[in-house]
Order: structure tokens, then sequence, then C-alpha cells
DNA sequence: GAGCCGGGGTGACAATTGTCACAGACTTAC
DNA sequence: GTAAGTCTGTGACAATTGTCACCCCGGCTC
């Protein structure tokens, strides 16, 4: 564990400057690094947490599951971002209600449970950060469900990609339509052609395997 | 505000009896009633908050804003609640992204801005008590996007109808269609025709300004 | 009573989305 | 090379939902 300590030090120093100077030496006293490769499965539904979770490297998307399995995309998760549900589940012992992947190679910060009351009580700037971060994901979570209520399919699909373009800093998407029909709860065939449309407005240039984006 | 402590006193000791002694008095100290009358809008979306809202008695409908103005419902919340958001959009001086009304005449407890940080700091059933409820809150937006993503409308309604049922405490719901309509997002005539073959498979009944759910 | 209005019922039709079927293009394994 | 598998395009059709038109009913006012 004192292997990671330097490393913790520098993931915190670059992602969580906003921590202050007792907080930051807490964490890492007390917690490790998890690392994850890209398509890893994070967290299940049903799962239990015995850390929070921060981000400190790569990429996370979350996803809601559906009865029948079907893996609806609600929103990512980056570097210097916490797991909402991990801080809660954790800290009450109660299991997570959504699933999260590694989109690439992702490092975590984790911290045991049994330290949580302590920060909280002792930090300010960790429990500015838990509300913060809480709100942020209740927020996208909020602007999630607009979209899936008040917009349609169309729109959802432009929404869809120029979030992930957003979120990678790549115009170009290695995704399949196949995929995206999952993230959106729709169908291949409707994405298919959804996206000729967007083809011809010149809103996107599609490609095998990869899509690319003209964000004029 | 000397006349109002007593009620406050007895508002908290039936609907918060979970906080820790110190904290109940603190609350009394510096909290005040506020009463809101059925039908009264209690907060807009994009409005500041100077308080930290706590149910103390009635009954509180949630809606998020779409852009045209209409008004989707999300959840309810009961005396022993509190609203989520008030609690971060307070403490972070941001506005709310929620539009709330007054199903019944309704008391919230309202805890001023300034005193937030310190039951947060000195009150570990204060913190438990937000988490707890941000939690709750959470999850029924997860709930609420399930079955906005995977059900279709007449799965949302029957979920809807039983939702204000439980609710309301009693299974005669007098709302009208166009009322059911709004809050769905969905028009009087879908209703109107979901609701007939629900009443012929002998889940509802129905009657002008009103509807009885047969919860068999 | 006449007239109005809000609540509700209903048929016809349109738009969106989901589903099925199948074809072509490219990749990879052999 | 062939064969199999993956990715994409597309037409036909069905189901759901939204929209429009128009109806009736009950209660209200005048």
């Amino acid at each position: 564990m004192s292997t990671d300590s330097p490393k913790i030090h520098q993931y915190i120093e670059t992602h969580f400057p906003f921590f202050e100077a007792g907080l930051k030496e807490k964490i890492e006293e007390v917690a490790i690094l998890k690392h994850f490769r890209a398509g890893e499965l994070i967290m299940r539904q049903g799962q239990y947490f015995k850390h929070t979770v921060l981000i400190a490297a790569g990429l996370i998307k979350l996803y809601r599951e559906g009865d029948d399995g079907e893996e609806v995309f609600i929103y990512h998760l980056n570097p210097g971002q916490a797991c909402a549900l991990s801080i809660i589940c954790a800290a009450k012992q109660e299991t997570s209600q959504v699933l999260g992947k590694a989109v690439e190679d992702t490092v975590a910060i984790l911290i045991p449970v049994p330290a949580i009351d302590e920060l909280m009580k002792n930090y300010k700037s960790w429990y500015y950060f838990v509300l913060e971060n809480y709100r942020d994901r209740f927020d996208e979570l909020l602007l999630m469900l607009d979209h899936v209520i008040f917009k349609s399919m169309d729109q959802r699909l432009e929404f869809y990609l120029e979030n992930q373009v957003k979120q990678k800093g790549n115009n170009q998407l290695s995704i399949t339509h196949q995929e995206i029909a999952q993230d959106l709860n729709s169908s291949r065939e409707v994405i298919s052609r959804l996206l000729k449309k967007m083809e011809i407005d010149k809103k996107v240039n599609l490609n095998r395997n990869y899509i690319e984006w003209l964000n004029c």
C-alpha cells in the first residue's frame, strides 16, 4: 500500500486540488488505488459497496438496467468526480442502483467505509465536495429525464453523440449503430435511419465502425 | 417567532424523531414555519433558495418543466422528508431545477442558509438525514427514469394512479383526465382511451371528476 | 327553457418508432 | 481463394401515441 501512496498523492493534487490540506493527507493514509481495464465492469446493480469511489483517471459510463437486461446510458463519470451513489450506499450499506463500466483504462481511489464518517465530520471541503457532486449527478439525471420525456429520438441521438464527442475529446467516435441503439434503448434500424438523415443534413459523416461528428 | 416555537417542536417530534436531542433544539432555535395553501406554488424552476425546506405537514408534488412549459410530475414530498435540492442549492446558492406545488395545505420548516454548515458539522443525525434523503430522491428519480424509458403509457398510467392513491391514502382520486395527461406529458384522449381499457379490465371505476382505484 | 362550458367518449388519421426480412460490403479465419 | 461473421442500408409493415373533429352529458347562468 505504501508504494501506492505517492501515486494517490499525485492523483489527488491533480484532480482534487480543492480538498483541504489535512483531508488530502487523510485520504492518502486510508485510501487504496484500483485499476480497471477499458471495458471492465466496475459495479453491478444490486451490488454492495465497501468503498466510496473517486475517479482519478480514465472514463466511466453509468447505465440503468431495465427488467429484461437492457442497459440504458445515463451519464459519464470523469476524473475529479465521485460516484454519488457509492458515497451514500457505502455509508448506509445499501446496494447500487446503477451499473458502471470503464470506457477507457480507469484508476479509482477507494476510501473504505469506516473512514467516511470522519471525513464528513472533520473536513468541510469533503462535505462540500459530496454535496456538490450529488447535486451535479442529480442535475444530470434531471437532464436525462428531460430528454427522455420531452425529446424525440432524433434529438436524443444528437444529444448523445455530442455528449460522447465531448467526453472523448475526439470527434471520431468509434462506435457501432448497434451500441448506440442499446445506449438509447432503441433499435439498430432506427438509429441507422436517423444517422442517415443526419448525414444528409451534414451533421455527421458515416463510416464503417466510426462516426465523424461535424460540429458546425 | 417565539409563538411558533412550540409548534415547530411538535412537528419535529412527530416527523423527525430520529434527530438527536441537540439538533432538535438547534432547529427550534433557528427555523421558522411557513404555511402553504393547497394548490399554491412553493418553488419555481430557476428560483434561489434562502432556506433548506423540511416538510412538516401536508403533501407536495414536484414537477420538471419542459421547454414549452409542460409540467411533468416527478415525485411527492411527504412530512418527514426534505427537498433534496433545497439542501444543496441553499448551501451553494444555486437555483432550483424543479417546480413544487402544494397538493394539500402544507407546513414547511425553513432553516436559514447560515445555520446549515453548523448542522452538518455538529450533528451526525443531520448529515445522515441529508444523505439518506438525497439517496431516496435519487432512487425515485431513477425509478421515474425507468418508467419513462422502459414502460409504455398504459403501464406508466397504472403506476401513476397507484402512486397517487398511495400518497392520498384514498382510492377515490378527484382528478380529471386532462390533469393526468399533463402530469404524464400525454394527451387527454390517450389517457381517456387507456382508462377505458382499465375500466373494462376492472382496474378502475370511472366517474365524472373522479376515478376509483380497485386495488385488487 | 336556452345557451355555455368543462369533462369525457370516440372514430379517423398521421407521425414516430419498433420489427422483420433481406441484401450488400467489408473482415477475419481457414 | 472460400466461408462465416459483423456492420450497415433499406423497404414493408405493425403498434403506439398524438392530433383533429365532433359528439354527448351534466351543471351552471341568465
